[in-house]
DNA sequence: ATAGCTTGCTTAAGCGTTTGAGCAAATTGC
DNA sequence: GCAATTTGCTCAAACGCTTAAGCAAGCTAT
């Protein structure tokens, strides 16, 4: 590549030092009294050269990149791509860009891309975490780094989260079967120690009781990643055959809701008919189903700017030593009527 | 945030200079000749106060920040999920580390996103470019800065290319449906200038010339982006009923199977038995369509991987002036049969 | 007339690295 | 026993930028 034109080549061509340039450039004319003439004569160069500043050499000055780092669980889910949009229009409005990086549901992953953005001198986090990151998140803080977890939140460590209501939400959802005459309820989860999920499970639990529904174990069934897809087919088969034979299905998230209305079809089951189902999160892919998939709908938006609103105020209160207040925000899902539910 | 340890500080704990330092931690400690018992104690100081090279200064020194940067055109595209995961793959096995920004199929945006990710000393791009972008090409050339074209390609500008023969698949795609017995066979596909979407018309009108099959005006439907849903909807809706009647619909990107297969599923017609669908691109929302839709799946793996080998070839091989040879590569679309086309 | 201020610029240091050159002490060769 | 080499380290400059401090003119006021 082209070597980038530098202030001393505009310093160069002017015939005047470099700090004068760099004061001229930044805006500092008036405050170190630069000559009118001289002024315009350094922005004309610049415009001609096509100055670009070098940020990494800014950087390396203020010890600030305005940059941020998003570090995601997986890039391909909605919930990712929804945020996305959100966070970069926010940051840009803020004056940071945003780098993304993809961790993959793992632990080691997720540990090295802190690292990478560690060194890369990002000026803050924003983190959707894998599993049992409870020592990553210990490690911003005792770096005192600026950070926002979103989605998911580790109960053991206090920190700055930006979310929903898990348990509210799905006791809103099981209550809603109830409330359209569905009373054998089933749900279907991920068998993950992930919080986010474990509140999903008990929201569920506690609408049942509430409602005295009748519950046994084999209606709550909780997934393997591991064994994924032939878990998700057998739970569909039991959940939908004697002796179970539940009337309503409530899926923890959108790919489980995916994997098991595929599996419904698959066994030509009608719904709402036949069986009812909800959703906890959105999907594209219902579009293409039977019918309108009644499913909550996470506020993405909102999350994403809350939480580089709170970033960006973390970042500007940087005071290494601070005694710090962590921010915890839990934001209102709505409900999307369709007609999966007997509605 | 908590200062980072930086060569200093390991210098001065282990009182020796920062220079000696620097060749221990980068391997120089045999060819510089330092002490076998000095090289242990560095590296043993380094791990304990847990020394993260600062990657900024490392750039500036270097001018290469070993970062590539992604520019998708829209990251919530199927096939920008499908692309990222084998880039940052492939990246990281070569030292690099992926930035990727989204410049939501807007120019204005691509260009700035451009100039970002060269301000940030990004050591080359990978770009999934926005409509009409040659003049943002004809710059990165002029800079000499590396960059690789992934999907869309300008013939009127020389580049870096991988991607697939939108022709030819368009054609198969189109030769498999009368292959199938139907006959009557329309395509919608975007208005826009993009040449893999013109590609994909001139392959869908030379496969009926080519089967002498009858082609009206009115069978090739071309979407405005800015009146998507209506027109998509009128489209299907002319094309399955009279005069048109239509046996089979070729969609030409997932986005708009995905809408027309909502729309069909609206006005009740059944797939194949009313009419067949094909897709030119795969999307995960197929999986809960009423049947497994045929489409083609662009190797988007091999897309990713080999993108940056190229691009990591070409930062390789940087002598500035140097008569750059173009390469462009066009890898294999695979079909997945389905259900849709009467199979 | 001259101390003191203002104007308009330059100097220099520093951010955390890398790296060629330099240099004293220890070792070798003859 | 002394020159030449080797060993083991330090110095200093540089990357592109920012910014406090400095300094030579010209100007003002008394």
């Amino acid at each position: 590549m082209k070597k980038n034109v530098s202030l001393k080549d505009i310093a160069g061509q002017v015939g005047v030092s470099v700090s004068l340039v760099s004061y001229v450039l930044n805006g500092h004319a008036k405050k170190m009294r630069v000559g009118e003439e001289m002024t315009q004569q350094i922005i004309e160069t610049a415009r001609k050269l096509h100055y670009q500043p070098n940020q990494i050499a800014k950087s390396l000055k203020s010890k600030k990149s305005q940059t941020i780092g998003l570090i995601v669980a997986e890039i391909k889910y909605g919930y990712t791509a929804g945020i996305v949009r959100s966070i970069e229009e926010e940051a840009a409005k803020n004056g940071y860009t945003v780098i993304i990086g993809n961790c993959h549901e793992d632990l080691r992953l997720l540990h090295e891309l802190i690292q990478v953005f560690i060194t890369r001198q990002v000026d803050g986090l924003i983190i959707v975490a894998s599993e049992k990151a409870e020592a990553e998140v210990q490690y911003l803080k005792k770096k005192e780094m600026p950070f926002v977890l979103i989605d998911r939140i580790f109960p053991s460590v206090e920190s700055n989260f930006i979310g929903i209501d898990n348990f509210q939400v799905a006791f809103n959802a099981t209550q809603y079967l109830h409330k359209h005459g569905l009373r054998r309820i089933a749900m279907i989860n991920y068998a993950s120690t992930f919080f986010h999920l474990r509140e999903r499970s008990r929201g569920y639990l506690e609408a049942l009781e509430a409602h005295k529904l009748r519950y046994k174990k084999s209606l709550l069934r909780e997934i393997q990643k591991s064994s994924y897809d032939t878990d998700v087919q057998t739970a569909i088969r039991e959940l939908t055959s004697p002796p179970l034979s539940c009337d309503a299905i409530f899926f923890a998230t959108d790919t489980l809701a995916i994997t098991g209305l595929k599996n419904l079809i698959e066994l030509k089951k009608r719904i709402p008919e036949d069986i009812a189902a909800i959703s906890f999160d959105e999907s594209e892919s219902f579009a293409l189903f039977q019918c309108p998939v009644t499913h909550y709908r996470q506020p993405l938006n909102d999350i994403g700017t809350t939480a580089i609103k709170t970033l960006v105020e973390e970042m500007k209160n940087e005071k290494p030593g601070k005694k710090q207040k962590w921010k915890q925000l839990y934001l209102e899902s709505t409900l999307v009527i369709g007609k999966s539910c007997r509605e």
